[in-house]
DNA sequence: CGTTTGCTTGACAGCATTCAACGTTGGTGG
DNA sequence: CCACCAACGTTGAATGCTGTCAAGCAAACG
């Protein structure tokens, strides 16, 4: 829970994170935005739901889920989020938080105290612009989770699930046939609307298909072209 | 499609739209704003996916729904809106919109110039603070969303939906206890994550259990109380 | 090294889907 | 005005995917 010093204009997610797309003296100016960084370990919690909505957080390294719960207990995974990816969204709505954001593993993120983000969004054009594209873009994921967990079978999800994470994982350097999970199998099967045990067997499914190698949270690709298939081609 | 002159100032969705909680110079100022008014048949469509972004929208009256396809052509429904319900958030993320808004009945929309609006809201802090509030909004109910397709059965999924839509209606002047739907059995079906038929079923059992009076599209609420049991307690 | 947590696998059950037939409604044209 | 048609809705029977319950195994942690 450490507090550090911190720079946008000299950070190496400045390509994927807010400053997207941003010039120099915008950069300096982001810098005088988010100037504090702090440490979230594996398990804890970045912030809870009906926690005051302060600040948005950026990760910079690490790994989180967030969740919501219904009022009887059920929990949903709504999301993960990895390097340059934003969090806490979801309170500027009633000011207060509105799910749960744990960190997966040891974690860093950069604070964004949101009224100066507001004051300084209304200062200039492409900050402002930037942060309703990037809010606009987390409704655009959620109607896609919407379709996956809508209309689609295990099998699909978990390949859908798959070729996002790793995706990802590639535009930030890593491979893109190769990957860690950092979740459970229930955690992931919340994500996908499906229990542990049926994601379990869907990753057996998979090895026995030769399309991955699966120990464990070490996952390798090694049919991305037959993953692919397995969701355009399904119910055609 | 024609067009029609306009005034947030006096319109009577300013409790519930764009405007909520602004003074009378501010709402002025949102006259210039939102200028035109335009009328979608029920059955067209106000954007499709693909089309350019330029404008968000306003329900001035009638009834929408909002759809995703996949690339093997299955289509899900996002969500339904109705008065004082903003359309287009998708749109920002891309400049392109995301997904198709369709007129479930003849309805009659509010033009908002985006790019009018970010310029505005650089100079009105509450314009600014609303609009984020209500893209955060968005997002929140997503969530809400996932929890309903990732972990409830079909009987929850049904009371959520309706009780959400009495709700909405209620808070727009109508009976909590009677309403119309505007949509089909498919159309509930897709947003819901059920096929057509365990909708119909699933009516009729509520219908059994004296939770309700079906007669087609028209459904009274004999047992408000009973539905929220059937939520609150499913699995518990 | 033992305990806890997470993962895999099997057997069985249940809920929702699929397929099919029939009923209802509203719009259109004769 | 009525008949017809197309779209929508209801219901039944059978199938199947995923969930549930249970047992055993592997890995991580202190």
């Amino acid at each position: 829970m450490d507090a550090f010093k911190v720079a946008c204009s000299s950070c190496n997610l400045r390509e994927l994170c807010l400053p997207v797309g941003m010039s120099k003296p915008q950069l300096e100016q982001l810098d005088s935005l988010v100037a504090t960084r702090k440490s979230v370990k594996r398990g804890e919690a970045l912030f809870r739901a009906g926690d005051a909505f302060q600040s948005l957080y950026a990760v910079r390294t690490g790994f989180f889920k967030t969740c919501v719960a219904s009022e009887d207990g059920r929990e949903q995974v709504t999301g993960f989020q990895m390097a340059g990816e934003l969090l806490g969204l979801d309170g500027i709505s009633t000011d207060r938080h509105a799910c749960d954001a744990v960190a997966l593993e040891d974690s860093q993120v950069c604070l964004i105290p949101y009224n100066r983000l507001e004051d300084l969004s209304r200062e200039f054009t492409d900050l402002q612009h930037q942060f309703h594209k990037i809010m606009s873009r987390e409704i655009v994921r959620d109607q896609g989770v919407m379709l996956l967990l809508g209309s689609m079978r295990a099998e699909e999800r978990l390949a859908v699930f798959l070729l996002n994470l790793t995706q990802r994982l590639h535009a930030r350097g890593f491979s893109a046939s190769a990957l860690v999970l950092r979740m459970t199998r229930e955690e992931i099967g919340s994500y996908l609307g499906l229990k542990l045990e049926t994601v379990s067997r869907t990753f057996s499914k998979f090895q026995e298909e030769g399309l991955l190698e699966v120990k464990q949270r070490d996952i390798r690709i090694l049919d991305n072209e037959g993953l692919r298939k397995l969701v355009n081609t399904a119910r055609c």
